[in-house]
DNA sequence: ACCTGAACACCGTTCAAGT
DNA sequence: ACCTGAACACCGTTCAAGT
């Protein structure tokens, strides 16, 4: 519980959003509220009020701080390189701030902030590799889609209240699935269990699915060069 | 507002997640309340605990009955075909209920309920594909991953007070970008606008991305393709 | 310009008490 | 077994009034 504000300082707009990120980083969204995050700042519940317009707005702000500690690669790289540099700094950022995923899963508003910097490079990269027209929307939302998909599913929180009760009953409900009714899954249960979507316990934070990103990029890729027809 | 329930008829807890699930279909998961719920179904509070534990069992409830909509293809199908038919399924049943999309993107609970019998079939056309121990485990992660992370994406909410002023000022920031700065969304600007991620203020139910799906699951389909040395 | 007091209209959840 | 009364501890937001 830092104090960003000295005694008798001004409140800032600044100040709320950053103390508005710091208290959902610490809590989760879902623990966030605008009397709490008022209480933090040492003010009236009011005052929050008179620096941004309501609790959405405000929670579009946090997004796009986080939004903002991406990273555009090198527009001389090979457009492949580019496009697997730019979605890894992606996840990175959320890996660094993945209380605030929620956010950007959820609104329409966030994943459409002010990113056009990033959504220019992308197309840029994309006419290098070779589509055109229709061919670089087409490519553009793939990669996209696939991307921040995916990095919102491994980051998705945890039911808020259970936990270890949650987490317990996940692990024995796929360690005594039948075996000759779930063949595959008995076979591959332990290379599955909080390795895979689905099959797993443990949030993002805590089992990172690393292999299974850079083989989402690497099929991304390749799938790509296969419409160009290289 | 229909009423589910005869007059003094006992309260079920059937017939609780049947109203929850209507009553987001009807008004979106941000103003579903507990307390709502009881007075649509004309019993005290109270009582809606005594049929789920808590408002986030009961989501997952909702949740469930919505992913209970997808159907598994025929397992002798081609694998490839196999894959394209289940991912085509899944996003029917998720554009049926785009309001509860949310709850899918949001917890792992939801994420992880008892689809185990999808994971079977996902892991056995895997195998018949030609995928081996890790590579399976890979695989399904990317075709999971991109496949509820793109529909996710598609269908997430608009910021719920806002509506026309938002869609307004979205719409105008993208047409007046600076040329100089951004040839690329100049260019594009019509293709792109309402059918690109990031660059569109009508939700996925409204302005679908029917193409861009269906671009995702070639592109997923060639590169595993590709993986397998084919 | 910025903040507070006080209020409005809500929440989710619990639990003793009723039938 | 199922439901209600009553309460607890909260919310987001507004707005007249203060400085």
């Amino acid at each position: 519980v830092t104090s960003p504000r000295e005694e008798g300082a001004r409140l800032t707009r600044d100040a709320v959003i950053t103390q508005a990120l710091a208290a959902i980083e610490r809590d989760g969204v879902e623990a966030f509220s605008m009397r709490g995050l008022a209480r933090e700042l040492g003010v009236h519940p009011g005052s929050v009020y008179w620096h941004v317009a309501d609790r959405e707005v405000l929670l579009a702000e946090v997004t796009a701080r986080v939004l903002a500690e991406i990273t555009l690669p090198d527009p001389a790289l090979p457009w492949d390189s580019w496009l697997v540099e730019y979605a890894r700094s992606y996840r990175r950022a959320l890996h660094r701030h993945p209380n605030v995923v929620p956010l950007i899963n959820y609104n329409l508003a966030s994943n459409s902030a002010s990113a056009f910097g990033a959504v220019e490079a992308l197309l840029m990269q994309l006419e290098r590799a070779g589509f055109r027209d229709q061919g670089v929307v087409d490519a553009f939302n793939v990669v996209v889609g696939s991307m921040v998909g995916f990095v919102g599913l491994e980051l998705a929180p945890l039911p808020s209240g259970s936990a270890e009760a949650w987490q317990q009953a996940r692990k024995e409900e796929l360690d005594e699935l039948p075996t000759t009714e779930f063949p595959m899954l008995t076979k591959y249960r332990t290379l599955v269990a909080n390795r895979a979507f689905v099959t797993r316990w443990l949030p993002g934070e805590e089992a990172p699915l690393d292999g299974a990103f850079e083989a989402l990029l690497d099929v991304i890729v390749r799938g790509l060069r296969a419409r160009l027809g290289g």
